[in-house]
DNA sequence: ATTATCTATAGATCTATAGATAATGC
DNA sequence: ATTATCTATAGATCTATAGATAATGC
């Protein structure tokens, strides 16, 4: 009782069973960003270069791999989003900031974004990662006389879906201007969100925090 | 060559091909609403009460039978939307009604709700169906001075995405008052189009079509 | 001694076709 | 006579486990 539970028995093996669980999930975002939702579970213990039968030391179905998956790469985009935004204090500048950011990413880390596409709308159900973190936004900055929001739902709705359409304009041409597509479509936004015009300009022009993101790239 | 080459040769041969094609796509657009994309064809053929063999006369995969689900779906609902509108002169409202009668459709037809959900961002990929419906009802507003459009591709991916994550909301919650959520983000939207809060209340307000739609239900 | 991973495989499941049957055309 | 559907099934594929092997703890 007076040592913790909590604690791993052991560092090695909690280790090394963590990085197990770290390469099927990785592999299973590799797969969903390609499209993959169907592939054998010994395709993905190859790609993830482990054996069959470790997969089922950690999931009981390809089903919950993938939503792990899921929920590992929207936790990992939203803690980035945290980070580089915690020290800015107009909350009208934290949204716009966020979004701007998001959408950038959606070139920077195309597999991280496949993974974000390939759930869709489903996202609007995902209790973690990106939802609860607009909404937490957008209430900030209409408590603070910034947006003008009638229905809180409905408006968190508007931008969860426009979001993700950008990130498919993005995503699926190479050509496009990530940049230039993302600033257009918050102005648009802002002044769906009361925003005036000089007051729209502005926050999209603010200059952007540094931007090196672990993503997918690191393990922990 | 005095002949037509694309009639057909034989009426009820052709309409007992077509009657069995028409159940495998009843099929699996039912088996997509409920979010099942991975079904045997074995089941899709005893759901469409025919047999397995019959099913490789129409379709080389399941893929193909469920783009081609996907197809009519959208097509339907395209359809619907044209002729409820077709005599509106306005084509800001023409864009409004088609909103609000999408937005119920939601709760009129969950399974063809269902069905556009599934496909989720990827409609901004399809070239049939809603979307050019969608560009082409702002353009001719944009022209007639009606809505303010800086970007039109930035702007129809803002409404495509809300028009999902609308949809979204709906099907997902049989509590929620689909008529309130949709007027409300065409609100919403109405803003960001440039729109006056007048002109917009009236817009919102308009009376909708008789709304009788065959869809899924009837076959041809 | 304990824990996790790996390899091999039995059994279940699915696909796609062959050949038989039924419907329609003429 | 022609065309489409249906039934039965061979062969391919996949899952999930059993038992062996390797890594770590003490």
């Amino acid at each position: 009782m007076s040592s913790t539970n909590d604690a791993p028995r052991s560092n090695r093996l909690e280790a090394r069973k963590a990085r197990t669980r770290a390469a099927l999930i990785k592999a299973a975002q590799t797969l969903m960003a390609d499209g993959r939702q169907n592939v054998p579970i010994l395709e993905i213990t190859q790609l993830a270069d482990i054996g069959l039968g470790s997969f089922y030391n950690h999931f009981a179905t390809r089903e919950e791999l993938y939503e792990a998956a899921v929920l590992e790469a929207l936790d990992t985009h939203g803690a980035v989003l945290d980070a580089l935004t915690s020290d800015i204090a107009d909350p009208a500048a934290v949204f716009a900031t966020s979004f701007r950011l998001t959408g950038r990413l959606h070139r920077i880390e195309p597999q991280l974004s496949g993974v974000v596409l390939a759930i869709g709308s489903d996202i609007l159900r995902q209790n973690s990662g990106l939802l609860p973190r607009v909404r937490r936004d957008l209430e900030r900055a209409r408590d603070a006389g910034r947006f003008a929001i009638a229905d809180l739902d409905v408006t968190v709705a508007v931008i969860a879906g426009a979001a993700l359409t950008l990130g498919q304009l993005i995503h699926d041409d190479p050509e496009r201007d990530d940049a230039e597509t993302t600033d257009r479509m918050l102005l648009d936004l802002l002044r769906m969100l009361g925003v005036k015009a000089r007051d729209a300009d502005r926050l999209v022009a603010l200059e952007l925090p540094e931007f090196i993101v672990p993503a997918l790239d690191a393990s922990a």
